[in-house]
DNA sequence: TGTTTTTCCCAAAGCGCTTTGAATAATTTA
DNA sequence: TAAATTATTCAAAGCGCTTTGGGAAAAACA
């Protein structure tokens, strides 16, 4: 590899301290701007990058940020999350920030987020697939590691900063449209509610029940890990029993790519015999105007 | 954030050199059996953590792997791909290894190559989703900076170290079992052969056709992104088709998925009317068993 | 017993960057 | 014109770890 020029070779190709040099190159005030201009020149020149591991240690901060997904994987394959980081991505490297991927392995999560911060190894964290009264948000706060919530851990939202969509209002309206078409039995197929995005649409779906007078069955209320597969054994469970519902609300295009294969193995009209409502993102590999 | 314990008030606590105490730590040899043992006893005690800049920038190790994605995010969103990083991930960190995650952003992907080589910010880079010559062997040749590539760029195989499965093998003899069971027009619904699994597939294919005497129809062969909705598409196109294939080969989970909706949608019976035969891992969300 | 090895430790010199504390030159102010 | 600012630059001290080059004590060899 060739040995990168460093801060005290290319201070001394310009004759000036690296003080200086580091300064220019920072955007610190007390530099003239002629040096400023003819250092920035050179260094472009010479194609001169700071080593980041010196400039980590100078600092202290790291310009990374740590995401850690549990160790049964799940998450990092679920398409909802590895979109979410690659939305994040984005952002992260057009900002210098590096993206820190830790996933599953023998160390368990507590344990990554004490190294964490304890090592400075990242300068904060983003939890993802937030619980109900999730430890995280305790752990972190402890450990005095920044940190932002995708999602929400419950009802308090105060000590924490959050980052989520309105869950509960997509379902609530959702659950309106179809009331107000007048369907008065309208099944509910959301994913595992021990994540609080599933929490949160169930309530929405319930609110507007209530207001149209219709009382919860919940016998047609499922809640489940977000596949085909379950969407389909669901959607079919839920169409086949004697009292059907007339309308299925989604929490996955993945659940409504399952239930369409069993609305037309069970030869059902979309639409006509049984309307579906998906709540999703595109999927790249999935999307909504092919599926029908 | 409670300032960690470093080096030197460990050292200090011991009653020992910092030069002792790291390499008690580190495992070299020159150190007493019993003074290492009090090492590492007192520091897991008082829970000391090197410092992970300071430790990379004094021995010019990063403990990281690369992984770039391009721009498009189609690669991390892509379940195969992300899997393929939440397996490697168990591996990296069992090793104390970290994953450096890079997803598009403004940065083109050389520059990013170019950075980390220069940088020092990870020790070595796995080339996912590799192409037809692709030029990231080259650069990252030319760079010196250590990789190892997910596949295979080509034929030569020499030069670089990757890590494969055998993709025309697969497809040979999935297209044999397809021809000894009497099938004599077999449709590919390929992956983009722009990538090389896809090439080797049809590589694959192509000679177990020949070896059973049947010609190439390249009207029944197909090269698409893996979705869901390029399976059906092509697959009703196929099968509306004048001659019809009596068997069809997927790339894809996601292919077959499309698949099965467009045989339902015909009525076509999957096995007897038509057979289908896919290359996949079981996708987490989407697995076989459930699938017909 | 004297000499050579081996064992075990230590002080100090980096790694490449930021930042503090001064110093010098150029401007202002009085 | 002397004193006080302000604008620029620099030398040197870290950040926390690894590693080189010795050294003293202990063990092995003659």
């Amino acid at each position: 590899m060739i040995a990168p020029m460093n801060l005290k070779q290319l201070a001394k190709h310009l004759n000036l301290s690296q003080t200086t040099v580091s300064r220019a190159l920072n955007g610190y005030p007390e530099v003239n701007a002629e040096t400023r201009r003819r250092v920035d020149e050179i260094a472009r020149k010479v194609g001169y990058r700071p080593n980041p591991h010196a400039m980590k240690l100078a600092t202290g901060r790291s310009h990374a940020i740590g995401h850690v997904l549990p160790s049964d994987r799940m998450l990092l394959i679920d398409p909802h999350f590895s979109d979410f980081i690659a939305g994040a991505g984005d952002v992260y490297s057009a900002n210098g920030f590096d993206v820190m991927l830790h996933v599953g392995g023998s160390e368990d999560e507590q344990t990554v987020y004490r190294r964490y911060a304890q090592s400075g190894a990242v300068d904060g964290v983003v939890v993802m697939g937030p619980r109900l009264n999730d430890w995280r948000i305790s752990l972190l706060t402890e450990l005095e590691l920044p940190f932002i919530v995708h999602g929400r851990v419950g009802d308090a939202e105060d000590g924490y900063a959050w980052l989520d969509i309105d869950n509960s209002g997509a379902f609530r309206q959702a659950t309106k449209l179809l009331t107000d078409l007048g369907h008065r039995r309208i099944g509910l197929i959301n994913g595992n509610e021990a994540f609080t995005f599933a929490t949160h649409r169930r309530q929405g779906y319930e609110e507007s029940l209530q207001a149209a007078g219709i009382s919860l069955d919940t016998s047609i209320m499922t809640s489940e890990a977000m596949t085909e597969e379950n969407g389909y054994r669901q959607s079919k469970r839920l169409l086949t029993a004697e009292n059907r519902p007339s309308a299925l609300l989604f929490s996955s295009m993945l659940f409504i790519s399952g239930a369409i294969r069993a609305a037309h193995e069970l030869g059902l009209r979309i639409g006509s015999d049984v309307s579906l409502i998906a709540h999703d993102d595109g999927l790249p590999f999935l999307n909504a105007e092919g599926l029908v």
